[in-house]
DNA sequence: CGGTTTTTTGATCTCTATCAACTATTGTGG
DNA sequence: CCACAATAGTTGATAGAGATCAAAAAACCG
């Protein structure tokens, strides 16, 4: 099944009409992006819908004075910029995490799509609805949970996020972030990040060697985080229509 | 003008056709909420769409250990829930900060709505994709700014919001929050919170008395906030459309 | 293999939390 | 309109989390 299909039916029920529809999407172009390679700069016009065919990207802001932010994560299969088709300017950037290659795919092609199937145009709003919860909970693990618990917090939902998409088994997934990108993620130092990353470790709760990510105690961690897996709608009653 | 016209208005240019449809929503029921009532809580129902009329209200999350934090504000002609719809679940919750009163619009009005006029639904996107960008912004502001700058940056976004329908002149507007809920936004403590309300006060940047805010140095804090209001998507090239 | 990037360590400093009052302000009912 | 209660703001002392700086060790890469 090709990424398109799925990255859109992990939203919605979609009916063998809406299916059909989604392959004229195939003829987008592809863009091949290497590795911490920007893609879109805050205050670009983003021109268009993309869809993360290969590899992994993140959202980040930064500071005037070089401080940095990553704001959220985009997995394989994950559009961005579905929101900002109607503004003229990023509001953040966008950056290549790994050598990763996406779908640019016109608005008005996305558009047209969601207006004569409303399943489809459901699935955008979903996606778009999932990506706001996200941010909230990145808000409260940002806000108010001290450096273990967002560690903690981070790793559980980039495995779940991996996991809903098959992309996980036996406690372990992919994780190509640095420990500076994770510092940049959860607000810290890099040299906290690494002090509180031996400490998950040394309580056998997570492990993370050579990009892969080793859940060691899930239950546990999941208590320290405090995590609710809730906020990612991973709600997968893949009941698809058959009309 | 009705305050669901200007709220739609602030997002779009409406031709006298649309305009004319919105009154529909005139019928909506009207809410009243008292000061510091929850309206929503995390795992309702959202069942509907809602616009603040009258009032101040925020979203919030909290952990299971009672800490909380502010996940944004809502001021009136702020519609909520808009990409809640077609969940089932809050991702979070919702609270009135002072008395409140909001229309509650059936999800069926306003798809209806937004499906035969687009300029409508183009509003209702750029809401939530306005929506978004704040939080991004909100992410920055935890994750890399310490508390004088989040606080700085926080009370240029409640002025540059209020500024932008009208509410405020003269560097002043108004504030409804107390240093309770400002902490919560700023996810500083309360105690702290205070004490870095009294150095923004003393360096003569910021005052706050008896729920109004005063900028005193609107180029100073804008400095040392890194304040940057794109995020708003204030562009008000308000030119209607005449046909 | 040599150079770059990433991870790790130690020492020290600063910002923010915590706890426990106390004061001021606001609101309410008599 | 006053008096009292409740809420909100303020203070001081102390503890702790996380920042900073600088350098070493390890891993990665062409």
């Amino acid at each position: 099944m090709s990424p398109l299909l799925s990255a859109i039916e992990r939203y919605s029920n979609l009916s063998p009409m809406d299916r059909e529809a989604i392959t004229c999407l195939r003829e987008a172009p592809i863009v091949r992006v290497p590795a911490r390679q920007t893609m879109l700069s805050e205050g670009d016009d983003p021109g268009g819908v993309r869809l993360l065919a290969q590899g992994w990207a993140y959202r980040f802001k930064d500071l005037p004075d070089g401080r940095r932010q990553i704001v959220g994560l985009i997995l394989p299969g994950d559009f961005f910029d579905l929101g900002v088709r109607l503004v003229e300017e990023m509001d953040h950037s966008i950056a290549a995490l790994t050598p990763s290659a996406y779908y640019a795919i016109p608005s008005e092609v996305l558009e047209r799509l969601a207006r004569e199937h409303p399943r489809i145009a459901d699935a955008f709003a979903r996606h778009e609805h999932v990506s706001a919860s996200i941010h909230r909970e990145w808000l409260l693990n940002l806000g108010r949970r001290n450096a273990f618990e967002r560690l903690a917090h981070l790793f559980l939902e980039i495995f779940m996020r991996q996991s809903a998409s098959g992309h996980a088994r036996d406690g372990e997934c992919d994780c190509p972030l640095t420990q500076n990108d994770l510092a940049d993620a959860t607000g810290v130092t890099s040299v906290h990040l690494n002090r509180t990353m031996q400490e998950l470790r040394r309580e056998g709760l997570v492990e993370l060697k050579s990009k892969r990510l080793f859940i060691r105690d899930f239950d546990k961690l999941a208590q320290v985080a405090m995590f609710n897996s809730n906020y990612l709608q991973l709600r997968r009653e893949t009941r698809p229509l058959t009309q």
